[in-house]
DNA sequence: AACTAATCGAGACGGTACGTCCGGTCTTGCA
DNA sequence: TGCAAGACCGGACGTACCGTCTCGATTAGTT
């Protein structure tokens, strides 16, 4: 009962918050310059994300429905478009001003990172794991391997590319849906 | 000239950051709680880090002097082994409480996020590259591969599962060495 | 035209915030404590009075209606009654929580400063008028004084007393009433 | 140890208070502002009064040393002069804006009520037992009476005439302290 | 019986102040 | 000059409250 939330104020605060994250990065944020952006008090915040982290997560990662990968006929360029779609989730400024400090910060709070690996890691997962679903299907693989095992192998080497090594991850769909499906065919 | 610095301090904070860092994780430390465990005034913290994040580097990243990886005879021996090195630095508690925010805290330091590379990444690639320099040696390889794409194979997989995932990499480092193996010698 | 408002939430805003201002003081009550206790809406509350304040000053100094004191036959059998109504009414638990928060707010409010003025000051003044009346005619006093200095006489050193001396004004209302009507008579 | 406080920072709290009280009176008074215009941060603030109340308690009633009242060579006139003294500092603007406010806010903290009494009236009734103690050597009194009770009779006016009937105290002294010595005297 | 208009409880809204905390700097006196 | 202690400025945090507004549901009086 009572006057319901305005989704007005919902759109508004993570807007602000994504222009704020790909303005002044993470570090940067301020929950009292996001309520000043989207001229709104901070109870209006407050009333829906219990901490500062909660809401970058919201605007950031909120639903990344990255959609089904598209068959394209083969293992190889299955793996490539997945691929490509991780790097180009992850090169968005906001994505790429929000994952390193929610990564930090989720390592404080099991609730928070239980839904982060949900709304993150478990949607990349289901991608993959009808993907591969597709090649056995195909007669490609044997049988469908250890998901988290390909996970870390298609998502890890974006994140070393981007966060650790701080370069460019151009071209390296390509390559790297080649040395994934190389290995997983075992040829 | 004047007095010289005491090198007790400098291991007093060392100590107390890492101690910390275990126990209340990157986002509960505070300078002056450093301070106060190793019984020492701030300044002397200030006089030797100018952030909390060079400290903290300092304590956490220090020397991560990883020793050549011994020659195993085999690229996939050392690999594996090289692999097994990652793995066991980063489930260091101390190491996994500050390397997330180090690198959420580098985006906003050029600076710092060059030495965390210097002191992080490079020492990998350099052992990888004598790595695989032998195998080329061996004539396991024709030639030696991009070692930032390869370094990115090794440790992407291992950041992956240990911050993304939030697994144990039990088992990983065998698992590892074996497809990066199979997907460098291309069979 | 439309609904009539209820004259049960009236009474139900009157007594809760009565009841919290006994429990949590002035500076405690809260409008929203209000509504709660009362079991309605803060709307409720703001149709009726348009400020904090206002709600308080209706809920505790309402009608003080003290009633024309009555003749004791003698002004200093008449003083001493008005001195006691004024203690009477200042020791309320609820009198006592509001007029120093009154007091204090008024100060920016010129328009509830005249209706405190009116609905407390006046009304004294009131019946201290009529007492000095009834003093001239019995020939006790020449003339009737300064109805303002008389006041100040009378209520002051009830509220230095209770206010700021922060004592029980047992007693007070004799020797209060003795000594003004002395230095009025000048004997 | 440690850095000593900087008696600049205190005198600036208390000026900055001094002057927002005067400008903006006790409810419109903000930590923040104070800090403003004092140039120095809250926590300067904080460090030296645990709440708003005991900062504006130090800046407005810090040390009313007001000094023991000449002596006039009769009790009427050292009364006069000590009724112009209250009236002088209850009519300041920085007093008549805090005291009000304060009266107010002590009574949810017993602490700050106590020392308030200590500050405000003890040194009142101090100036006021000399004053009666040289009537008693004088002959003027037989005994020196009830402090308490004749600080009401002196004060309590003063506030009800400031305070309550919201009118300025000129000529009051004169008047309240011929009633206060009549009546103390008897005659 | 429908319509109108103001009421009601509930609770979200913008704004603003609170008191706490922390980072990085500065200032003591002592060694 | 280094050091422990601790005050300093600046600024963000999350909480609380005020007075306003919006919802859906009553509840009279008016057609």
């Amino acid at each position: 009962m009572g006057r319901p939330r305005d989704s007005r104020v919902d759109e508004a605060i993570l807007a602000a918050t994504r222009s704020l994250l790909a303005e002044s990065g993470y570090a940067g944020l301020t929950v009292d310059a996001v309520a000043e952006r989207a001229r709104i008090g901070k109870a209006a915040i407050y009333r829906r994300y219990a901490t500062k982290q909660e809401m970058v997560f919201a605007a950031a990662v909120h639903s990344v429905d990255l959609p089904p990968p598209p068959d394209t006929g083969s293992l190889l360029g299955d793996l490539t478009v997945l691929v490509q779609e991780i790097v180009d989730h992850v090169t968005t400024p906001v994505a790429a001003a929000a994952i390193p400090g929610l990564l930090a910060d989720i390592r404080s709070s099991p609730e928070l990172a239980a839904r982060f690996r949900d709304a993150f890691v478990t949607v990349q997962q289901a991608g993959l794991a009808e993907l591969l679903g597709r090649a056995v299907a195909r007669g490609e693989l044997p049988s469908s391997p250890d998901v988290d095992l390909v996970h870390a192998l298609v998502a890890g080497p974006v994140f070393a590319t981007v966060y650790l090594q701080n370069r460019s991850p151009d071209g390296l769909a390509e390559r790297l849906g080649r040395i994934v499906a190389a290995a997983l065919t075992g040829v």
